[in-house]
DNA sequence: TTGTACGCGTTATCAA
DNA sequence: TTGATAACGCGTACAA
C-alpha cells in the first residue's frame, strides 16, 4: 500500500476490472447500457482504488465545467458575505462550484479578473463590481460565457442582470421628512469613488431636495468606522445637529457614537440613518434607521437566473429589488407614525 | 465578425500567424526560444484573434491548476469573512484562485465538499471546518493534494495546521476576575453543537473554576441574535445579575441589550463578553469585551503556509495564534488596571 | 529557432 | 452490452 497514490486513473480501474475504459465511463455517468455485474464489478474496483474522477478531463471532454465565477471587489463587507452566502445556498442547491475572483476595488483589477474568468472555462459568472461597465462585460460575453450582472443595468444576448433600487425609497423617504418634520438639515456623506450604488443615491438626494426646495448639504466621508468616528467628534464640537445619510451601517453608527460621546442625543439633537444595512444595524443602541435589500435573496435570485440563463430560458433579463426604508430609534421617523 | 466566437484555440491562432502550435505555446509561456519577429506576429495574431488559453487544458497537460480550495461551513459569519479576505489577499498576491466549498455545518455536506476537493483538482487546500475530523482530513491528502488546517491540530506528510488557541488568554481572564473582580458569578453559554472551538473554551472554563474553587454556571444558548434576545429578556426578568461569556459578539451584545433593556446596567449588575470577537465588538455602547484573533492573519497565513507545502518547503507544520483579550466597557475588568 | 508527435484523463461515436 | 478510437486544448521532449 503505497503512502501517496499518484492518481489513479479511469484506464487503471478499467484494467484492474478488466473491462474496457468506456464501461467505466459509461458506470461513472450512470448511463446504463451496463450488466448489473459489470456495473458491480466496476463500482467495486473503483471503491478498491478509490478512484476519483478528473473534474478536468470531464470538462476539457464535456465542455463543461459546473464551475460558476463570483466577481466581487472584497469579501470583507457584511452585505457582500450575505450576497456570497445567498449564492452559496443556490449554488449547492444545483451541485454548483463557485470561483472567487476579487478585484480590491481597481479597474486594473477587475479587468485580469474578468480576463481570469475566461480562461478558467467556468459556465458562467456573477459579477458584482463597480469597476465594471458594459464594455468590460460585453467583452466577457463575446467569448460566450453567461453573465449576470449585479447593481448594473446592462443587458445582452448572453448578459442578465439584476437592478438595486434605492431611488423610489430613498427619495419618498426624503420627502416624508420633509414634510411632516424637517427638525434638521439633511447632509449626505459623500465618500470618494465609492461606486455606482452610493453615487446614485446621491444624485437622488439632490434632486429630491432641490424639488423640494429645501436646504440640503453634501460633506465628505470616510469609508471607515474608526476615521469617520474621529472626524465627527471634531465636527460635534461646533456642530451641534443634523440628520446624518452614510453609505454603510458601520459608518451611520460611527457618527452616531461620535454624538453620543459627544453629549449630544439621538435622535433629538443629531438623526442619523444608513443606507445599505445588515444585521448590524439593530444591534445598536439607538438602533439604526436603514434601507436595507437581502443580499442573500439578491444572491440566490442572481444564481438561479444565471443557471436559466445557462439553459437558454431566462424570460426576464432584468429584474430588480426594491430597498426597504426600515425606521429605527436613530431618526425621528417613529413619531410620524 | 460573429457574435459569439467559438472558443479561438491555440491551433487556430497558431494556423492565423502560419507557425506551429508549439510556437504559440511558447509565446504564450514566455519561454524565450522564440524570435522577436515571430513573437510579435503571434502575439499580434493573438490579439487579434481574441485568443485566450484554455486554463483547463493547460491544468490537463501540466498537471497544475493554480486552483485552491477553500472549505468553510458557510460565508455568512463576520469572523469567516474576515478569514477568506485574508486568503484572497495572499492569493491574489501569488496569482493562485480560489474555489470555494461550503458545508452547511453537516458532516456529510463536508464529506461531500473533501470529495470535490479531489475531483476539482486543486493544487491544495485550506480547510477551517469543525465537521471535519483528523480521518477526513487524512483521506484528502492520500489523493496527494496539501492542506492546511485551521482550528485543529493534524499534522502528517502533506499536512500543516495553524491552531487558535483561547485557552490561555481565557484561562488567565477567569484567574485575574476571580481573584479581583468576582462581583458576579461567572456564566458559560453553551451552544449545542457549535464546534471545537467553543468545545474547548466551555472545558477551560469548567476546569479552572474547579480549579479554584470558584462557582460558575453553564446554561444552553442559541447561536441566533434574535432568539437569545428575547430569551435573555425572559431571563432578567427573574435573574438580575449576572457574567455572561458567549461565543460570538453578536450573542454577547444581544444579552447585553437585552439586560439594558430589561432596566440592567452594564457592567455594574451584568457583565458580558465574547469569546470571537469582530469589529462589532467596539461599535455598540457600552463596547464589549472579547478575545479576538486576528482572522485576516490567520488566512493569510494559512495560504502562505500552503503554498511552502506546495514547494516542500514547509519547517514548521504547526503554526498557532493566541487569543488577546481586549477588555471594554461591557466587563468590570477596567477597573483593575 | 521551429515543428512533429505524443500524453494529460475524460467523453462520445461507431462498430462489433 | 461492450470495446476501439477519435476528439477536447494544451505542454513538451525530441527531432529537424
Amino acid at each position: 500500500m503505497k503512502n501517496l497514490k499518484d492518481r489513479v486513473t479511469i484506464y487503471q480501474v478499467a484494467q484492474a476490472a478488466d473491462v474496457s475504459l468506456a464501461t467505466v465511463s459509461r458506470v461513472i455517468n450512470k448511463q446504463g447500457n451496463v450488466t448489473e455485474a459489470t456495473r458491480k464489478k466496476v463500482e467495486d474496483t473503483i471503491a478498491r482504488l478509490g478512484y476519483k474522477p478528473s473534474g478536468l478531463a470531464q470538462a476539457l471532454a464535456t465542455n463543461k465545467t459546473t464551475n460558476i465565477g463570483i466577481v466581487i471587489p472584497s469579501a470583507n463587507y457584511v452585505y457582500i458575505s450575505n450576497f456570497l452566502n445567498g449564492i452559496t445556498l443556490a449554488a449547492k442547491d444545483k451541485g454548483l462550484t463557485l470561483t472567487l475572483f476579487t478585484t480590491s476595488h481597481s479597474h486594473e483589477e477587475a479587468l485580469t479578473a474578468m480576463e481570469k474568468v475566461i480562461s478558467s472555462h467556468v459556465d458562467g459568472a456573477i459579477v458584482f463590481d463597480d469597476e465594471l461597465d458594459a464594455d468590460d462585460v460585453a467583452k466577457i460575453t463575446s467569448y460566450n460565457v453567461p453573465i449576470i450582472v449585479v447593481n448594473n443595468r446592462i443587458t445582452g444576448d448572453r448578459i442578465g442582470c439584476v437592478e438595486l433600487k434605492y431611488q423610489d425609497a430613498f427619495s419618498a423617504m426624503i420627502r416624508d421628512y420633509q414634510e411632516k418634520i424637517a427638525k434638521h438639515d439633511l447632509t449626505f456623506l459623500h465618500v470618494h469613488n465609492c461606486g455606482r450604488l452610493l453615487a446614485r443615491c446621491e444624485k437622488t438626494f439632490v434632486n429630491t431636495n432641490e424639488q423640494l426646495n429645501k436646504p440640503y448639504k453634501v460633506i465628505n466621508c470616510d469609508d471607515s468606522y474608526t476615521r469617520t468616528y474621529n472626524e465627527f467628534r471634531e465636527f460635534f464640537q461646533t456642530n451641534r445637529s443634523g440628520f446624518f445619510i452614510a453609505y454603510r451601517d458601520s459608518i451611520a453608527i460611527a457618527v452616531m457614537n461620535a454624538a453620543i460621546d459627544a453629549g449630544l442625543r439621538v435622535p433629538e439633537d443629531v438623526e442619523v440613518m444608513a443606507l445599505v444595512g445588515t444585521k448590524y444595524s439593530f444591534i445598536t443602541r439607538p438602533t439604526i434607521t436603514s434601507m436595507s435589500i437581502d443580499m442573500a435573496e439578491v444572491g440566490k435570485r442572481a444564481m438561479y437566473m444565471l443557471i436559466d440563463l445557462m439553459n437558454h430560458e431566462l424570460r426576464d433579463k432584468v429584474n430588480h429589488f426594491d430597498a426597504q426604508l426600515v425606521t429605527r430609534n436613530s431618526t425621528l421617523h417613529e413619531m410620524s407614525k
